[in-house]
DNA sequence: TTAATACCTTGATTAAAGTCAACCGAATGT
DNA sequence: ACATTCGGTTGACTTTAATCAAGGTATTAA
């Protein structure tokens, strides 16, 4: 069993996001004065980790933007454990597909590392694709995306093992390719990181090991450096149906 | 490595189809006028077991309403392996979600049992959506729905066993929750069940053979006689965050 | 009818990941 | 400064499912 902590948070105040809504996908070329309302609503948040943003079931009445930090959304089943559904970055929304059934959030959403989040309103959002016929096809197009993304990750779990996992994972934390060794910074607990990629925290940490040994990969802490990131390429993505850089 | 077969099709004709797309959830309270137009422009195929309906990379011109029989939905990787987005019943539409992008199909789609399929222009549903309000949210309803699937799906493949995954399988093939004994037909091979709820088609054998064993489950071929669905039902959902039934 | 094939099952073995437990080190609180 | 907690690692062991191999059964083809 497993509880779930409502935890500290802190000022949120009104002054005005410099429209984070243009660093997401969905809202960039929108209708200016729509992007306009939504700002003027937008509230800014300042959340420290743990911080439980919504809870799946509450009546869904905001959509969020990420500024900065990590969230985490999940579901929890019956009998405690939690299942994560996605672990987001800045430049991410979530919240903005609940706008069906029940106007219920479909999962839980967590700070896992400080964030920043800018609220909206949920009823500027289904106004705006029940009135605007670009923008409607533009959430269509969305979700649609979404939904490969999901794909994607079905198929990673059955076809890659662990380590591979990891190393997907990984890739994708280096927005595009690049020559030569990289350094990067996980964003986020390992144990968390296993979880979101479905492994338990001591398979994540043979995994790495793993790497280390097959890849020549550096660890320490938190800091990874990654000597030949084709080689990494070759190690993860050769049983997968998707061709390297998979997010377009 | 696999080959794709394509296989025998059989006569296309313009029959018209009885308006089975009010069989389908996205098109019930849709225009008339749309309806019509559809229904005039439907050409029904009958094909039989193996034949593929388009192949991942296809340029994206017509969706499918599947009358009777069941299409697989998969995608290749790039060492010939397969790997099955879903497998779909009556009653389901596919290819309806590839307007975006180059429009290209995102996966191939397979007969799996001999099928009756209805196929639309595509171009009259991404007209419809672009030009219809309503139906441009019922549309995206209908995507989101699927997303909830997928997430659902992820979430059975980690947390369920081998038994639990085909239990939950069996329970999906019943309509609705119903007391004392149910007899029941798999829809289609054993092996492919396996290989769509994850698993190769030994742990499937040794799955089934389990669930004979602790459900008192009797097996004759793809028969199966569920003696308890309340004791199928807390074997299988026990470990989900989703209640019986959890397709709505 | 017999042969061939596809589909399924079963047993033996191996590989992968989960579990349990101990331990380490860094950060935190008293 | 100390104890405590948390996150992470490692080792030993167990469980689960994959793999390999052999048969079995039923349908189809010759």
């Amino acid at each position: 069993m497993k509880q779930v902590a409502s935890h500290k948070c802190s000022s949120h105040d009104h002054t005005q996001p410099l429209s984070e809504l243009l660093q997401v996908t969905l809202f960039q070329g929108c209708d200016p004065s729509f992007l306009q309302k939504l700002e003027v609503a937008g509230i800014t948040h300042r959340f420290s980790k743990n911080h439980v943003v919504f809870m799946q079931d509450d009546l869904c009445e905001w959509f969020y933007v990420i500024r900065s930090g990590w969230i985490k959304l999940f579901r929890q089943t019956l009998d405690g454990d939690e299942v994560i559904i996605d672990i987001l970055p800045a430049g991410k929304v979530f919240g903005e597909t609940d706008i069906f059934d029940n106007r219920l959030y479909s999962c839980s959403a967590e700070v896992v590392q400080d964030a920043e989040v800018i609220a909206y309103p949920i009823s500027m959002l289904r106004n705006e694709i029940a009135t605007n016929q670009a923008f409607s096809m533009k959430m269509l197009k969305h979700v649609v995306q979404g939904q490969r993304e999901k794909d994607k990750e079905i198929e990673h779990r059955t076809i890659q093992n662990a380590p591979q996992r990891l190393g997907c994972f990984l890739l994708r934390l280096i927005p595009a390719k690049k020559a030569g060794p990289i350094m990067l910074h996980l964003p986020y607990d390992k144990t968390l990181i296993a979880s979101r990629i479905g492994m338990q925290s001591e398979t994540f940490s043979r995994a790495l090991a793993r790497l280390k040994e097959d890849l020549n990969l550096k660890v320490r802490g938190s800091t990874i450096e990654i000597e030949s990131m084709d080689a990494l390429i070759t190690y993860t993505c050769s049983a997968c149906s998707n061709v390297y850089p998979c997010e377009d």
